[in-house]
DNA sequence: CCTAATAGTTAGTTTGACGAACTAAATAAT
DNA sequence: ATTATTTAGTTCGTCAAACTAACTATTAGG
């Protein structure tokens, strides 16, 4: 019975996960940013500057993949590139006041649409989340 | 604003979804499947026989886009289309016992990444969990 | 009936992913 | 010190998956 409640409970929170990240999804569309331009974003402004390779590790995608989103990004005045001091074959990529406060904005639509949902459960039940929350993190770490 | 206000909530709700899913998408390459194609043949597992429209809405994507995913799954043997009785022009999609064994084997393989760390955590955590998928596929409804 | 709506497919386009091949710079080896 | 190797990033070609527009076939409404 507890192999069974694990297999549940794997596949349960993988369609959960699924489906609440699509929920949301929805808000994204409004910045006009696709959401792998979007996401590489967000790794800029939580992450700090960073050289093209963290960048396409951090969002586990190839380089040259995101040297094309950043070429799209710093075409479209979001982010920064320029050379590494230290390392003449590097560049460290930044995002700019533009693409901060476009990030922002589009975070801030993201979690209203998940406020307005939270606002549907009970005061318990939220407690429940927060804590769920903290378990999930625990258990993506490597 | 404190701490366990729902703007926290929210965003460490978010990022906790990113996370895992994450950590247990590599389980899925070994299906040799695609991500889309996976999440289509799951809806065909657990919502039963459906119509071209039903599943497109139900992943969120246009006919079209489902109609390719739908003949791929097809040409592999693991869906099949036949005519519905009821309506001429439509069609009524079901997994193949193939595709049954495919997805139950990718869940198996999910299980396996995360059992390592499913045992970190206590049976109350893990109950905790459990009910917050609920809570989660709750906050997902429109 | 005939017209409008619906189910699904086909055609063409865009985006984002990859690997292979390239340039340039840094590091290791002899 | 010179050469070889590795590393960082870009460009090119290709592919999957998403969209819209337009098509066929069928159903439903006036």
């Amino acid at each position: 019975m507890s192999r069974n409640d694990s297999l549940d409970l794997a596949t349960q929170l993988h369609a959960a996960a699924i489906r609440l990240l699509r929920a949301v999804r929805v808000a994204d569309d409004e910045t006009g940013l696709s959401a792998p331009k979007l996401s590489a974003l967000s790794v800029l402004v939580f992450g700090g500057p960073q050289s093209l390779k963290a960048l396409a590790r951090a969002e586990q995608v190839t380089a040259p993949t995101m040297s094309k989103l950043v070429a799209d990004l710093e075409a479209a005045g979001l982010a920064a590139k320029r050379a590494d001091p230290a390392d003449k074959r590097g560049v460290v990529i930044q995002v700019t006041a533009k693409g901060r406060a476009l990030m922002e904005a589009g975070r801030r639509r993201r979690l209203a649409l998940l406020q307005e949902r939270l606002g549907r459960l009970s005061k318990a039940e939220r407690d429940q989340l927060a804590a769920a929350a903290g378990l999930m993190a625990k258990l993506a770490q490597p």
